[in-house]
RNA sequence: UGACCGAUGGUGUAAUGGUAGCACUGCAGAUUUUGGUUCUGCCUGUCCAGGUUCGAGUCCUGGUCGGUCAACCA
């Protein structure tokens, strides 16, 4: 039983389908495939994930999912120039945490390599595939261009038998790289490029990563993609619209090869402002060092998001909104942080934590004296419970929460002003002190002992509330606060001569020392927390329990950064 | 200058030929011991020109704009 057969009327939600969906439901319908659906998640194992995979992968498992069918991990493994086992170990696992399951469907198209080679050969006999020994330039240049039609290989015609030979001797490593290729025999008028007896089999002599030394010929991607699907049986093969040419290739093979027809349906790849998705870019930035590695917090890899504090949850609802269309789109990354705001504050526990410290002395309570304050664990979840901590004379408060001079809009803390301090008492700030510089380097305040949160003399109103830490209690830890990785909405819009790198924010990156409340402990990496008032954060792997280091997913949304910006 | 694909608010995405809806963003307000959350309200849209029809975002024709295609990458 499917979701879409199962709607509640006036349930406007689950109708409106992507038009996907509707192919598929059409389908259904009309009993193709038996009504099934079978899609599959093809990458190739050349680089890391990025979160337009991440949209591709909830599209194809999350379509298997919704009409109960199924759905295959492939890696698209037919160059092994660029690909690796550290890619296809990645891959998986980043699949696997978004929380999906190819269950025993993990393929190769390595594994198909035989069947391939004999789809070939069949081809061949069938007088629709020859040898060419013309080279790669040669055969670019005869090729033709999108509004010249291209020119026949003085080969195209060797018979049948010398191009099975030629083709066995090809395998058997007898000639060198790229002295001959097996191309299919189709139409060198065609106005589609790819029509023009494209390339099946190339010679390359290197070691492939699952394969090893087995073979010095390679199938090219139109060779492989739609047989594996076809072998597989996959019945709905998504892609993106750059391979929307290749269709009616796509097509002729399988109709030639007379083997399962998988049907090919492309849609709009995902691309965010701020961001880049290209994964040679992505590879650039790696190798050049403008990020430390795959998993850099500023990466848009599904391992940079982890690491920053991105859940599953979260992306799976970007995915989701998103939609699914054929037209080009730039999503806006507020999109995308907004989906981790909602996850995170259903879920985060709240601490405080003062990323840059001024210290605050409240000078009528007694010296050496503390006390004990308790808050809740969530505010969205009355279950998750209290933490206790302590509250001092000497405390630390976040430097933009003081300003000699406020301004009209500010609200927090300023000379003669009184503020709250969150979860203990209402203080007001007496004086000022600063270094020979003019810095100021403290501030001294008074408090009401009568305003203790919790009792009767807390409901005063103040305008505002912050957050700070307990001096002698605080427990110093360092602070990575991200911005994004690019200060233009489209990195690649540059000047002449300039390329993506060159609209990189140099401040993407700020690290501070600070403190958080103690009690925290252990702290595992990965665990999220809300900082109160300053945003979401998550420990980071390199984490100590001497050495806490925090990564900031996102700040809170901001309104009085919205004023003063103005 | 060829073929193919696409075009709905600022950004995305819906709407058997029948009231243009939803989300994000932005703005305004209410609530709030997070300038958070929550709630309420508001702004802004069918690329253009014809045609078919009682009725067109939807169908047809022509244009405009954008994208893709000339790797032995995928």
């Amino acid at each position: 039983m499917n979701k879409s057969t199962n709607k509640e009327p006036g349930d406007k939600e689950s109708r409106s389908l992507n038009f996907i969906e509707h192919i598929i439901e059409e389908d259904i319908r009309n009993n193709k495939n038996e009504q099934r659906v079978h899609t599959r998640f093809p990458p190739e194992p050349n680089g890391y994930l990025h979160i337009g995979h991440a949209k591709s992968i909830c599209l194809n498992f999350g379509l298997a999912e919704k009409y109960n069918g199924l759905c295959n991990l492939r890696f698209d493994d037919t160059n092994p120039l660029t690909e690796s086992v550290e890619f296809v170990d990645s891959i998986k696992e980043d699949v696997r945490w978004l929380g999906f399951n190819w269950e025993e469907r993990l393929y190769f198209a390595s594994d198909y390599f035989e069947k391939f080679y004999e789809f070939a050969v069949f081809l061949i006999k069938k007088g629709k595939a020859y040898v060419c020994d013309l080279n790669t330039e040669q055969i670019a240049a005869d090729r033709g261009t999108p509004t010249r039609p291209g020119n026949e290989s003085p080969y195209r015609n060797r018979t049948p038998e010398e191009n099975v030979d030629l083709f066995r001797r090809m395998r058997e490593g007898e000639f060198k790289n790229g002295e001959r290729v097996l191309r299919a025999k189709i139409d060198m008028a065609s106005p589609n490029m790819h029509m023009r007896d494209p390339v099946m089999y190339r010679i390359i002599h290197a070691e492939h990563h699952r394969t090893g030394n087995k073979w010095c010929i390679y199938p090219t991607y139109d060779f492989a993609h739609g047989q594996s699907d076809s072998i597989e049986k996959i019945t709905h093969s998504i892609c993106t619209l750059e391979f929307e040419v290749h269709r009616p290739l796509y097509e002729w093979f399988i109709r030639e090869l007379e083997i399962f027809p998988s049907r090919q349906i492309e849609f709009a790849r995902l691309e965010l402002n701020y961001t880049i998705m290209s994964k040679r870019k992505l590879m650039q930035l790696v190798d050049e060092g403008y990020v430390n590695g795959w998993d850099d917090p500023r990466m848009p890899t599904i391992s940079g998001l982890r690491r920053r504090g991105y859940t599953p949850e979260a992306i799976r609802s970007f995915a989701e909104r998103v939609g699914i269309a054929k037209r080009e789109n730039v999503i806006d990354v507020a999109l995308l942080e907004h989906t981790i705001r909602e996850d995170l504050n259903k879920k985060a526990t709240r601490l405080m934590a003062v990323t840059d410290p001024l210290k605050l002395v409240i000078t009528n309570y007694p010296e050496g004296g503390s006390e004990e304050l308790e808050a809740p664990l969530n505010p969205e979840d009355p279950d998750a419970g209290t933490r206790k901590f302590s509250f001092s004379r000497e405390l630390y408060i976040e430097r933009d929460d003081f300003m000699e001079e406020p301004p009209k809009k500010f609200f927090r803390l300023a000379p003669g002003r009184e503020v709250r301090l969150k979860y203990a008492y209402i203080i007001k700030c007496v004086d000022v002190v600063k270094d020979s510089t003019g810095k100021i380097t403290k501030i001294h305040c008074v408090y009401d002992p009568e305003t203790r949160s919790g009792t009767p003399g807390s409901t005063r109103k103040v305008k505002s509330t912050i957050h700070w830490v307990s001096a002698p209690h605080a427990k110093p830890a360092r602070f990575r606060l991200f911005d994004r990785l690019f200060r233009k909405e489209d990195p690649d819009d540059v000047e002449e001569g300039k390329d993506f790198k060159s609209s990189i924010n140099p401040g993407s990156l700020r690290v501070v020392e600070g403190y958080i409340t103690p009690g925290t402990d252990p702290l595992n990496p990965l665990d999220k927390f809300q900082f109160e008032r300053l945003g979401y954060f998550c420990v980071d792997p390199v984490s100590t329990c001497d050495k806490p280091v925090f990564n900031r997913t996102v700040t809170l949304r901001d309104a009085w950064a919205k004023i003063k910006n103005r």
